[in-house]
DNA sequence: CTGTTAGCGCGTTCAA
DNA sequence: TTGAACGCGCTAACAG
C-alpha cells in the first residue's frame, strides 16, 4: 500500500531556503534576475530535496502543452496499421522533435472524434484523411486550437498539405490509359459523409475523379465505361475488394488510391495466378523484403507529415502560414503496370 | 492579425446563467447533483457561448492527464523505422483507447532522455530497450510516475514485460546448431552502458547470450567458438554489419537479436548471391509483401505492448501488478535458416 | 435536495 | 527580491 506523499513543490523550496516562490522560479528560468547566492542556494535545495518543477503545473501557467496532438480518424487498429500514416507520422515526429515538442496520438474517444478534439491536451492538431465538418470547426475555434489537415475533406478555411490530386491522378490514370488498358477497376477510397453533404468541399477522391476524368477524356472515355467501387484502405480491404470485382468482371487493370489496398490486390492475384496490372497511390517505403515492386504515384508521407507539422509550428506561434500547401508527387516505376494484352 | 479573444470560461457562464462555478461544474461532471431546470439553463448557455471546459485546466484540477507516455530511447527517425517498435506502439495504442487515454510518444528532449522525462505530462511511462537508470528512477519517484519496462535493462524495482530471453536465445541457437552450423557469427544489439556499470543488472543481451553459452554448451562449445558482433536494430546497421563481417570472415549462418537487422544480412547475401542462413528475433508482423519468410524466434510485439500498458493502467489505478510479465515465445520457422552444408 | 462560498493545485509574472 | 494575483475548473464544507 502505497502512502500518497506529497510531491515536493515550489513552496517547499521557498520555505526551506528562505527565499520567495518568484525567485525559486527565476532561478530555473532566469537565473540572471536574481543573485548568483540565490541561484546557488535554490539549485542546491533543489537538488536536496529532488525538486522537478511539476511541468503540468508549469504548462497550465503558460498556457502551452508542448505536445502536438495527430488526431487519428478511426480506432487505432486500422489507422496505425497503414504503413503512410506510419510515415507521415514519422515525419510530423520529426519535426516535433526539433521543437522540443511531444507527439500525441489521439484515437476516437469513446468511439467520438468530437470528443478527442474536446480533450485533447495539445497545442494544435493534425489531421489525415478526416473530414473536418462544422462540429469540429467550432470546438477547435472556441479552443482556439489550429490545425493542419492532411488530405481528408474541408472547406478552405483551414491549412492543408496534400498533393495536387487531380493531376496526380490524372498521371496515374494515363500511364495506365497508355499502356493499352481499356477495362479497368478503379478502387477508391471511401467519400465521406461530409463531402457528400457539401457539394463545395472538394475531398480527395472528389479531386482524383476529377483527374481521372480528365485523363479519359483523351480517350474519348468516362467514368461510367469503368468499374468503380470504394473500400477503406487496408491490405485486407484490397482483398476482399478484388475477390468481390473477380468475381463479376475481369478487368486488365487495378487502379487503386492506395498502395496498401494495391498490395491486398495483388495477394490475391498471385493466389488465383492471374496476370493483371496494379498501380498504386501513395509510394509507401521499401523495407528491403520486397522483390517485387509495386507501381505507383509516389507522394511523400515523411515530407506530407513534416511540412504539415511545420505549418502547424507557425500557427501555433502566430505567425502566417499559407492555406494551401502543395508537394511533389511522381510516377514510381515498378514491375506491377504491364502493357494490355 | 489575430485578436487573442479571450475564451469563455465556466465563470462567463456561471455569470450569464445566475449560477455558481459549482453549479455549472455539476451541470457537467454530476448532473443528478442539481436541478434539471439548472442543468438545462446551464447547458443552454454553455451551447450558445460555445463553451467546452479547458481540458488542461480539468486535468490540473484532478491530478491526471488522460495520457500515457512511450518514451523513445534513441531519436524518431531510429526508433520509428523499426517494425517491430511499431508493434509494440500499437499495442499500446490500443489499449489507450480503450481506457479513453491518449498516448503521447516523447522523443529525447534537447537529446537527453533525462529531460524529456522531467517534462513528460503524462500519467505513466513505457519504455522500450531502455537502461533506467537512477537519475531516471529517482526523478520518476520525485514526479510519483509509474514506468513499465519493455526488455531494456534495469533492477528489479521496476514493473516490466519481456520474454524469457534465456530460453528464448538458447532455442534460436539450438535449432541453428540442430541444422548442423558451427561457424556462427552472432549480431548481437549493443550492451547499454548502464547494464555495463551494473553487473547485477540483467540486460537483454546478458541473458539473451547466457541462453546462448546453454545452447552451447550441448556440443561442447563456447562463445569464444563464435564470431561476436552488436550493432543498433536497424535494417541499414544489418547491411553494415554483415559487409564487414563478411570481409574477414564466411560464416554459415548469422544469428541476429532483431529481424530488422536479419533483413539487412539478407539483403547484403541476396546482392553477393551468398547461401548463407539467417535466424532472426522478434517475429515482425507479415506486411503481404513478402515472398521471402524469415526463419525467427516470433514474441508478439503487440502483445508485449498491450500488456505494459495494462500493468501501467493499474499502476496509475494504485492497484497491484506484478513485477515481471512474461509472455509466450515460438521458432517460427520460415525459409531463411537451412541444413549446414 | 439544491445551491453557494471559498480554497485548492502549482508555477509564472506584474507591480511594487 | 517579493507579495499577491492569475490561469480555470474541481470539490469539501456548509446553508437553506
Amino acid at each position: 500500500m502505497l502512502m500518497k506523499v506529497k510531491r515536493t513543490t515550489i513552496q517547499d523550496i521557498a520555505d526551506k531556503t528562505g527565499y520567495s516562490k518568484t525567485a525559486v522560479s527565476f532561478a530555473f528560468n532566469s537565473p540572471s534576475r536574481i543573485s548568483k547566492e540565490a541561484v546557488e542556494a535554490i539549485l542546491k535545495a533543489a537538488e536536496e530535496l529532488d525538486y522537478i518543477p511539476d511541468p503540468m503545473a508549469r504548462n497550465f501557467s503558460l498556457g502551452k502543452h508542448m505536445s502536438l496532438g495527430f488526431l487519428l480518424p478511426q480506432r487505432v487498429e486500422y489507422t496505425l496499421m497503414n504503413p503512410y500514416m506510419q510515415e507521415v507520422m514519422r515525419g510530423i515526429a520529426e519535426v516535433c522533435q526539433e521543437h522540443g515538442y511531444m507527439l500525441t496520438l489521439i484515437p476516437p474517444l469513446h468511439s467520438s472524434v468530437i470528443e478527442a478534439v474536446k480533450n485533447a491536451t495539445v497545442d494544435g492538431i493534425i489531421t489525415l484523411g478526416l473530414a473536418i465538418d462544422k462540429n469540429i470547426k467550432g470546438i477547435l475555434r472556441q479552443r482556439q486550437m489550429p490545425i493542419v489537415a492532411i488530405d481528408g475533406s474541408f472547406d478552405d478555411e483551414i491549412h492543408s498539405v496534400s498533393v495536387d490530386d487531380v493531376s496526380a491522378a490524372e498521371l496515374q490514370l494515363s500511364k495506365v490509359l497508355e499502356k493499352g488498358h481499356r477495362d479497368i477497376a478503379i478502387i477508391s477510397l471511401p467519400e465521406d459523409a461530409y463531402a457528400k453533404r457539401n457539394s463545395e468541399a472538394e475531398s480527395v477522391v472528389k479531386k482524383r475523379k476529377k483527374g481521372y476524368m480528365k485523363a479519359l477524356e483523351k480517350y474519348s472515355m468516362s467514368l461510367s465505361d469503368l468499374t468503380l467501387v470504394s473500400t477503406e484502405t487496408t491490405l485486407q480491404d484490397g482483398i476482399n475488394a478484388a475477390r468481390t470485382i473477380l468475381k463479376e468482371k475481369s478487368p486488365t487493370c487495378f487502379v487503386t488510391m492506395s498502395d496498401a489496398v494495391a498490395l491486398g490486390i495483388i495477394e490475391v492475384l498471385d493466389e488465383l495466378n492471374l496476370n493483371i496490372s496494379v498501380i498504386g497511390f501513395d509510394g509507401i517505403e521499401e523495407d528491403g523484403f520486397h522483390t517485387r515492386r509495386l507501381t505507383t504515384i509516389h507522394q511523400s508521407g515523411k515530407e506530407k507529415g513534416m511540412r504539415s507539422a511545420e505549418v502547424l509550428f507557425s500557427l501555433i506561434n502566430g505567425e502566417q502560414a499559407p492555406i494551401k500547401t502543395l508537394i511533389p508527387y511522381y510516377f514510381s516505376e515498378g514491375t506491377t503496370l504491364k502493357e494490355a494484352l
